[in-house]
DNA sequence: CAGGAGACCGTACGCTTGTACAGCGACTTG
DNA sequence: CAAGTCGCTGTACAAGCGTACGGTCTCCTG
């Protein structure tokens, strides 16, 4: 997966993964057959991961658990680099990402009157939303820190809050977004 | 550029550019040398139109001649696809764009108190708009039109309006931005 | 203990790739 | 009109690519 982040679907050679992984050409080929498969594997993995812990993000109490907040920190980045280049490179599963983020966006928004319809709110803020992330290399080159780090993902969330409307992001998600910050903190420090 | 949009930089191929161009592979060499000179090519021309336009369309009173906008429609589609995969692809015109894109928008936008300072906010607020292009294809399915079509691109502009809190953007550009819709429409019709 | 499964490897093959090179015809220039 | 420039081409080649295949070693199982 990170091969392919790093280097985009064409640009990944199998023996680049191979070497990366420690093991020769061969084995690669022997798990996953071709490289499409290997891809497609790449896609399911980061499809299932963002599934799972999407739902236990949202109806779970699970954010407030320091050793939850810990292991998703630890788990994420490499996700969302892969999911990043995979949104540019055409891939279906990460198309399949983008238009599920796109309905659980619409339903959160909230729908207040304003010049554009409540679909394409969801679509357009989607967008900016996944920018952040696949544009992850210039942002953390702005900011002087890695956008996946600790630091990075604070500056961002408070930015993102002072960015966007306050009528349209659902009451309470500041304060949500302060807890998991704050857990987020308190991880780090020990 | 438009293979290189598509197919990423290693996934092109100078036989795919020459086929495209209707010459011969023979043809592209003799003119660009090596492929990355022909990518370095590509990098200087939208970094040269995206300057002159830039200029033009800040202290410029173009944005209200029909002729103008209509020029722009015509030629930017290309030129953001580009720029649209050099900002994951690695190009370094590209990241220098994104900086200049994060200067002006730090000089533009209202510094009032908030959470994050106003650079990270800038970083922030640029990486959002720059996802809108870069996941353009997202956008256009979810959309159901053509993000650099008249109809995607006013849908967009509204949507994001309706999305960027109010005190951020500065005084008139709500005003500017609806003056160009307006001329936009009048050339659509034409 | 025989044997099968599976992780793992080295080698090989055909194809595509970037690039070098020699050449051809049209047009410009002295 | 000779000569050079330039747009343009076909051919050739080494490197790297995805992939097929046969083989080795370890471990589990009956």
């Amino acid at each position: 997966m990170a091969e392919f982040a790093e280097r985009g679907m064409s640009g990944t050679t199998i023996r680049g993964v191979a070497e990366r992984a420690g093991v020769s050409p061969a084995l690669v080929q022997h798990h996953f057959g071709t490289k499409e498969r290997l891809r497609s594997a790449c896609d399911e993995h980061v499809t299932e991961y963002l599934r799972r812990e999407a739902a236990a993000g949202i109806d779970g109490g699970e954010v407030g658990d320091p050793g939850y907040v810990a292991a998703i920190r630890r788990t994420a980045p490499p996700m969302l680099r892969y999911l990043a280049r995979a949104l540019v490179d055409g891939s279906a599963a990460a198309a399949g990402i983008f238009d599920d983020l796109v309905e659980i966006t619409e339903r959160y928004l909230v729908d207040q009157p304003g010049r554009a319809d409540a679909h394409t709110r969801a679509v357009v803020f989607t967008a900016m939303r996944l920018g952040i992330t696949v544009m992850h290399e210039h942002v953390s080159r702005g900011l002087g820190t890695d956008l996946f780090g600790a630091a990075g993902a604070t500056r961002v969330a408070h930015a993102t809050l002072d960015l966007v409307a306050p009528g349209i992001v659902p009451d309470g998600m500041t304060e949500k977004v302060d807890a998991v910050l704050e857990v987020m903190d308190e991880g780090e420090a020990r």
